[in-house]
DNA sequence: CGACAGACATTGCGGCTGCATTGCGCGGCG
DNA sequence: CGCCGCGCAATGCAGCCGCAATGTCTGTCG
């Protein structure tokens, strides 16, 4: 791990290297917030530590400028300046932490790790056959990012479809799926539903085949 | 915004309910470990507040139920058990902040708002759809700069909407955003809010669509 | 090889469900 | 005491979906 240190007070900042070094962490340092601009530039960081007093200006200043040009990287600010209106205020400006000296370098190594564990992304499970990309957690459809308008039958027809692309899906399993266990259903119009669904489909790249007496299969088209 | 409080005191409860509520946030209360779980199943929370000291065990065991349950989820420990020893292994439990009882009601807001900022952070906490600027952060929402005039309901719809822009949101999903758990509705005033909402919308090139039977979608005007 | 039957395809229609809109009255807050 | 937000209900409306009629195709049997 690599993280930019802001610090101006060269005691704190060799101190606070040396606890961070212990830990296998590697600090850059910077004194002013234009170096620290300039060092962060470079994307090799994991993390910010930012401290509040610096010679040319406050360092709650730097957030903005840090976000727009790492957006996501953790930023922690470290200052002696720590009663609640403070902390409010720098939390307020976009920092993920904040952080009152005098501290404990177990608790900023904590709130090191704990900021660094951010998820990258919650795993969506995604489906792509052809153009189409089906959203399993979000119940959507979009050809080339274009969404698909469904209504629910055709939606909940899709759906099972599209996770068992590639094989062929019973009727009666169709049926169960669309429509409830309760819900009979005593004429065709699963196929009317099939029928509309393939004409939404027409340019995602994908053909529904009817396999007679067996079911419908969904695959990228010949 | 929505969070789950889990905290078996009444009057802290109270205290913290009421302090949220003033500032528009939905708060469910789970008084147990077991109630904060099955609370949590839902998956309508958008952060937890989570108390040490429960009739059940500790508050921390909790953190990798939640974590499975629900990834990403933010998690704040509020715990009168504040040395940096105590916030050490909160912290490396799994939590994503640790606050210190007592603490003042504005920094857990900051602390909540910059919890909640993360996943949205790519970018900014502000977004845009069409000539709608929405502003999670201070909850505000401008068209072309005029800042809109809106309701507490109509600003919860909306903010779930906004934050799930382009994603059909369920109807359920939006009534416990604007409404509690507890709080009942027995009728269609969601609509109604939908319907106002739309108006004063009309120039902010987005359109709220309603998808038959599944929820609402905000999207830019076509 | 022709004819028929069964299965799937497509499309129009009508009913019904669920959404849209608006007005009213209550209750809370100033 | 007046105002405003909100829940509620009534009415109107649109679109989804079940249904059936008709067309197409395929496989089978005489």
């Amino acid at each position: 791990m690599r993280i930019l240190l802001v610090e101006d007070e060269m005691n704190m900042a060799a101190a606070l290297t040396a606890a961070l070094s212990r830990h296998d962490i590697v600090v850059d340092h910077a004194r002013t917030l234009e170096i620290a601009e300039e060092a962060c530039r470079s994307g090799v960081h994991d993390a910010v530590l930012l401290d509040r007093k610096l010679p040319d200006g406050d360092g709650l200043s730097l957030i903005p400028v840090l976000r727009r040009e790492q957006a996501g990287l953790p930023i922690i600010v470290l200052s002696a300046l720590g009663s609640p209106d403070h902390r409010v205020a720098g939390l307020d400006h976009g920092a993920d932490d904040y952080l009152a000296k005098p501290f404990s370098t177990d608790e900023l190594l904590a709130r090191l790790r704990a900021v660094m564990r951010r998820p990258a992304q919650i795993g969506e499970s995604m489906v792509n056959v052809g153009q189409l990309r089906f959203n399993l957690t979000e119940r959507q459809a979009d050809v080339a990012g274009e969404p698909l308008d469904l209504t629910r039958r055709e939606l909940l027809a899709l759906e099972i479809l599209v996770r068992r692309a590639g094989r062929t899906v019973p009727r009666s399993a169709l049926e169960e799926a669309v429509y409830g266990y309760d819900d009979e259903i005593a004429s065709n119009s699963l196929d009317a539903h099939i029928s509309r669904l393939r004409r939404k489909l027409s340019t995602a790249g994908v053909e529904i085949h009817a396999i007679r007496g067996l079911g419908y299969l969904l695959r990228t088209a010949s």
